[in-house]
DNA sequence: CTTGACCCTATACAAAGGTACAGGGTTCAC
DNA sequence: GTGAACCCTGTACCTTTGTATAGGGTCAAG
């Protein structure tokens, strides 16, 4: 699969590609004869992940860093390469960290979303004066 | 309140409250006689309000839409002022949609946080193997 | 009346995450 | 064998969200 078919099927441009590379969050694919880049389902795959975790609030770096620990859960399947204890400390703790960060932007995000609902209560309170729900709803 | 005072208890520096006040974040306030910015506590409270929302994921661009909303919500219970039914029903659909929108993200970072978790789990029975907690835990 | 700690504007720079363009090779169909 | 549609590298540029710096005014203390 060349370039234009990788950012076709992920949905986003060969320049996107090409810095993803650049930054370490794609391989660096093989190359044809003529020097084109030969990518394949892993790849898209890879892209596939990188842009799931974007709206979750994670930067590129972070996700660099989830794209290891997800490598070093797939070694433990694979049941070879297992990184060394060190190592999987430091991820175990990244790991744990991460889940943290999530746990409380999710609390965050219930309260303001706790907060738009009340806001958006009143507003429809004075938007329709005369038909009050609250009488027979 | 002098602009450094204001930057000390918001936390934050001098140089990025001209900057939310070039972005219309915060309104061009009065100045002294020298010309100095003249703060007060209005000010710092919608500089709270902007610190919180960032960590939610909203953009600049986002939160000065959500002043609007809160200004809109504020007028109702001051009981005057109140904007006119179209505006009213723009800001009624952005509220809406930024709830959606928080409640999406809700259920993504759920996932997100779900997935980690397991993966941790994975990590910790490889990192030690010799005890394992499912057979006296 | 000078010095230090403020304030002002304007402009430049930074890091993240892309996006576009210039200048040039490759491939394939006609 | 030439034109369109690809690919390459390198570099420049854009937006967002700030931070820093230069050059200069203000104010209060000593």
């Amino acid at each position: 699969m060349l370039i234009s078919e990788l950012a076709k099927q992920a949905g986003l441009n060969i320049q996107s590609i090409r810095f993803y590379e650049r930054q370490g969050l794609l391989r660096k694919p093989p190359r044809t004869s003529s020097g084109y880049r030969a990518y394949n389902q892993f790849d898209l795959e890879r892209i596939t992940f990188i842009k799931w975790c974007q709206p979750l609030g994670f930067t590129l770096k972070e996700v660099k860093e989830l794209i290891q620990l997800h490598a070093a859960v797939a070694n433990l399947s694979s049941a070879h390469a297992a990184p060394k204890p060190k190592e999987l400390q430091r991820i175990i703790c990244m790991a744990h960290q991460k889940s943290a960060d999530l746990q409380n932007k999710i609390k965050l995000l219930k309260s303001a979303d706790h907060q738009l609902t009340v806001a958006i209560k009143k507003l429809q309170t004075q938007a329709c004066p005369a038909s009050n729900p609250s009488r027979r709803a």
